[in-house]
DNA sequence: CAGTGGTCTAGACCACCTC
DNA sequence: AGGTGGTCTAGACCACTGA
């Protein structure tokens, strides 16, 4: 045989089965699933196939796994979770406490770009927040964040002001929808009038601009965001290994 | 048993071997490597646990497997490779042909951000590089490179020029030096009259500024590149996963 | 102590590549 | 055909957690 582009390992097919469950909704966000024993009882393979399925699973930040403990779903409550999308960090020092301060959360239509980012129609309802986040009491980024009203049906600004840990953990735990990757986009431009008046800056200042479309499971894109870095002082890091 | 800190799984320990065989230039970039079953004679360990420690080193991009052909050291003469660290794309369509223009190589000695960031003393002999990058002919990175002379010895401007494929991958097969992985840092920043001038734009416009430190085996800080981005028409994409 | 994930082994068979 | 990595299994034992 020369190809055999169907070939698709057990594990793989396991891991569509978990995958399956995890979309469901049957084990959430931070609930445990069951063991690999019982996995393996369930789906009739053994232990080591169940494993090499969870280990992928884990390696791609879908699945926690704790020696002695279980195994988990991740959860984007879980404060490591949290500098996984946030990749800013001081120029010296630890990074200061931050806070959210989200200004306007409006309706709108869906135009051309935003219809096709997020795969609606134009003219589709979608929710538009911006938002200030601050560390040490100083406006660094400025966010401005496109939804699908579909998904985030009752979403309003004192919602957004109630968030206690971050976005996405107040996205997972009021709507069900779990953000498990992201693709960047990182320019550099220059402050226009509103993005000086919201990070207290002068207009024409230098700003990282990093656009990120985020995606739920089943690489549904489900948010669009542009924001707006004022990297005096601080930094976007990134690893390349 | 309280804790066992000292616990170092057997594969672990394989890791750190085949690592030496990769440091020592037993096995070169570009090499295969004996196979599994080869190594666990060597080792006398199990094919599972050889395979272990590869797999984590293939993840780690230190090894390369391909089916049926043998396990590699990974290469950046591979054009794969070459993206993985050159993180940019063009807005529109494909990302056109690229040249790059060495500028000059001068000899210097360490001031104290390149002592510290390289490890090594203050006044220490350096080369410094500078570069731009075209792509379709228009200059759009301009490069700053640090370097220790004591690794880059004979480092000059005809070498530069002569460079066949990526600059890590003269440094890999000219000084057996390999850059396994790099951590950079993001910011925007106004054109400068240096950066004006090399880019060909006005002196004030923003510029991406990615600062990276490349570290080669054992975390061994090697190089140190401030490199300015004209993000008109390009950007730096990252995934968050 | 029992239950979880983590390691290690041995062996069988499959998919892929080259000769 | 013979070698490579890739999958799958079964079983033993280790490290970690919590009751």
């Amino acid at each position: 045989m020369v190809y055999s582009p169907a070939f698709n390992p057990l594990y793989r097919q396991i891991r569509g089965l978990i995958l399956r469950s995890l979309e469901s909704g049957e084990w959430r966000p931070g609930d445990i699933i069951p063991s690999e024993s019982e996995l393996s009882l369930r789906f009739g393979v053994s232990q080591g196939t169940i494993r090499k399925a969870i280990d992928e699973m884990a390696a791609e930040n879908l699945l926690v796994r704790r020696q002695g403990k279980g195994t988990f779903v991740a959860s984007h409550n879980d404060p490591n979770a949290f500098f996984r999308f946030l990749r800013l960090s001081a120029d010296e020092g630890e990074l200061p406490p931050h806070e959210n301060a989200p200004l306007e959360c409006g309706r709108a239509k869906a135009g051309a770009d935003v219809a096709r980012i997020l795969g609606i129609e134009v003219g589709a309802p979608i929710h538009v927040v911006r938002r200030v986040m601050k560390f040490g009491g100083v406006p660094i980024v400025f966010d401005e964040i496109y939804l699908s009203s579909v998904l985030f049906p009752d979403l309003t600004l004192d919602i957004l002001k109630g968030e206690v840990h971050s976005l996405y953990s107040l996205f997972e735990s009021r709507y069900g929808v779990r953000m498990i990757r992201a693709d960047e986009r990182l320019s550099a431009v220059s402050a226009d009038k509103l993005c000086a008046r919201s990070l207290e800056i002068e207009e024409g200042m230098p700003l990282l601009l990093v656009e990120r479309v985020s995606y739920t499971y089943g690489d549904r894109p489900v948010e669009w965001r542009r924001g707006f870095y004022s990297t005096r002082g601080y930094y976007y890091h990134n690893e390349i290994g």
